[in-house]
RNA sequence: GCGCCCGUAGCUCAGCCGGAUAGAGCACGAGAUUUCUAAUCUCGGUGUCAGAGGUUCGAAUCCUCUCGGGCGCGCCA
């Protein structure tokens, strides 16, 4: 039995007395804004025309005329509403007991597969802070999506291509030739690709150079195409770093490049479909008929592709290899219209799978006035406007080592590690304290913050029930959740009961901060209850109540470390 | 000009497929530790829910318009 079994039975109830179908009462059950009222409710008002009565005595009827059987042991109508209480041992079952067993019954394999192409970074720069947004909602929805029944793919589709590779062959040339033997290493990379940028400014030769390595490259120069494997390679390995520490992973890696032998095929398709229209000597595809006044770009005037078409062939070849029924791509509202057009173009080319693809688009990210200079600043690379990822992970680590420090609790072998593992969870916490719709203005204070609704908070809570389940001696499992009788035990409970609706509709909304907000209310919930030593002490000289609480310690704990694990944030024993 | 996103407490944000008195954190002030971890907990809020209309028994939530902010609208990806 799951909590929805219980909304599905108070509705079933209700439909027996009266003419209305069930899924739509199901639909309208709410929570009641006060605990003592119930713990669902059924709003009468829709009922008052039909049946020619007052809310009020329309449910006090109701009321009246259901019997009160399990899971409920109390029906009563409050105002125009019908409430249901629920017993403590239908409590105890969705909550304790699922939770307990890290099974909550809803989350069976549904057979679809869904692809996720998220992060997506240009090779050559190791990532900045902004990079946090793809990656990590990214990798929350893949763990989101796995847990509630998806197969799912990861993808990273990495800017290897362009331009971009010739300026780095400018930089590293020029310095061969002036007798050095640059390193080609992540950070080798940056600081070629900043020398090319400055060297740049004064001879604006190089840029020709720069578009005639990329030409080579093309072309499949043999020594061109080595260099810029081993760029790539090394790119890939540096950016591994990082993503390790965020327990992020990918599938498969395939980049821009991975598709330069699919596109021609593509465009062979558009134009056997008919869609290609010629406009100012380029070729696109006309969308107005759809509602989009933009066309699709698909070939420039000088015969080159454009990022329409190399994204049309990975979406063909995304469907053929994993047959997904979605598709989605984690990148920034910025891409808004691109999206719309390629999803619009793959529909006209006859494609049904088109309606599987989506674009979780998310909210821009600038920077607080006081992080460069006095004005608030959207992050100009050029204006030297740029914090990297690991800085801000180095900051946070600091900040939690001297944290760990001054508590003094740290054991000493392990300080390390914990610090990495607070500082990491606050700065990807911060990236779910909002919904991702919204623009983000980053502030070492927000990304480092580690006291009141933050990552470590969680993961202080976490640790808190850990170490109190160890000091009880208790063997979970055995206690009885009718002995939770408080006011407080019950809400602990009712949050508990939530979680598998959460995790449902975060995946359902493409949303994982609904698990970040989730995880800050049981925790704020629980520790209340903890706090109050006086009517809540887990730990007593009574056995039975004993096994009970810490049954429900153990059932937060589990539910937490589940959460934090979707959201890719370590679970600390001890801090 | 057209399109998308956002606008809720001093700040950062929840609540938005309509429901019972609009909620958190931060900041600020006061308090809690002889007993299970104080990265914690308790107490302290007179908010034009940007504004105006509309729909509804009921609107922060849905519709229309206006204002403010961000982003985008073919040869960068």
């Amino acid at each position: 039995m799951n909590l929805n079994d219980i909304y599905t039975a108070a509705a079933d109830l209700i439909a027996a007395k009266i003419d209305l179908p069930a899924d739509e009462i199901r639909a309208a059950l709410v929570r009641p804004p006060q605990p003592e009222m119930g713990d669902l409710g059924f709003p009468c008002f829709t009922l008052a025309k039909k049946l020619r009565a007052a809310p009020p005595k329309i449910a006090a009827d109701l009321a009246a005329q259901i019997s009160v059987a399990e899971p409920f042991i109390k029906i009563t109508a409050v105002g125009g509403y019908v409430n249901f209480t629920l017993s403590l041992a239908a409590l105890g079952e969705v909550a304790v007991a699922a939770a307990l067993a890290d099974d909550w019954g809803e989350f069976a394999d549904n057979g679809k597969t869904v692809v996720i192409d998220f992060s997506s970074p240009n090779i050559a720069k190791p990532l900045a802070v902004h990079h946090i947004r793809s990656t990590m909602l990214g990798a929350a929805l893949a763990r989101l999506y796995a847990i509630t029944g998806w197969r799912v793919v990861t993808i990273n589709h990495l800017g290897d291509w362009g331009t971009n590779f010739g300026q780095l062959m400018v930089a590293y040339t020029r310095a061969k030739n002036s007798g050095e033997t640059p390193a080609t290493d992540l950070d080798a990379q940056l600081k070629l690709y900043l020398e090319y940028h400055q060297a740049a400014e004064t001879n604006p030769a190089l840029e020709g150079e720069a578009r005639a390595w990329f030409k080579k490259l093309e072309d499949g120069d043999a020594e061109t195409v080595k260099m810029w494997k081993i760029f790539v390679d090394e790119s890939v390995k540096g950016l591994q770093k990082l993503y390790d520490r965020l327990n992020v992973k990918f599938d498969h890696y395939t980049g821009e490049s991975f598709f330069n032998d699919k596109m021609a095929a593509t465009q062979r398709r558009l134009q056997d479909a008919g869609l290609l229209v010629k406009s100012d000597g380029a070729l696109v595809v006309e969308l107005q008929d759809v509602g989009i006044d933009a066309p699709c770009l698909i070939q420039k005037t000088d015969g080159a592709t454009t990022y329409a078409t190399r994204d049309l062939a990975a979406a063909e070849y995304r469907h053929h290899e994993y047959n997904f029924d979605k598709c989605l791509y984690v990148v920034a509202n910025q891409q808004e219209l691109h999206f719309r057009q390629i999803f619009a173009v793959l529909k006209k080319m006859g494609y049904a799978w088109a309606d599987g693809g989506e674009h979780v688009k998310f909210g821009m990210l600038s920077f607080a006035a006081g992080v460069f200079g006095e004005e608030r600043a959207t992050g100009s690379t050029r204006k030297g406007q740029i914090i990297f990822l690991d800085a801000v992970l180095a900051r946070a680590v600091e900040k939690a080592r001297e944290i760990i420090g001054a508590n003094g609790r740290g054991d000493e072998g392990n300080a390390a590690i914990l610090a990495e593992q607070v500082g990491v969870g606050a700065v990807i916490f911060s990236e779910f304290m909002q919904r991702r719709q919204k623009d983000v203005i980053f502030s070492w204070d927000k990304a480092l913050n580690m006291q009141g609704d933050s990552g470590p908070y969680l993961q202080y809570t976490h640790a808190r029930l850990s170490s109190l389940i160890t000091k009880s001696g208790v063997v979970v499992g055995g206690g009885d959740a009718q002995l939770l009788t408080s006011a407080l035990s019950r809400a602990v409970l009712l949050m508990l009961a939530e979680f598998p609706r959460v995790l449902l509709g975060a995946t359902a909304e493409n949303e994982p901060s609904r698990v970040a907000e989730y995880l800050l209310e049981l925790c704020a919930v629980f520790n209340r209850l903890y706090a109050d030593k006086k009517e809540h002490q887990i730990i007593t000289d009574d056995a039975a109540l004993t096994a009970s609480r810490i049954d429900l310690v153990a059932a937060v704990r589990n539910t937490l470390r589940r959460g934090l694990a979707v959201l890719g944030i370590a679970a600390p024993e001890k801090m």
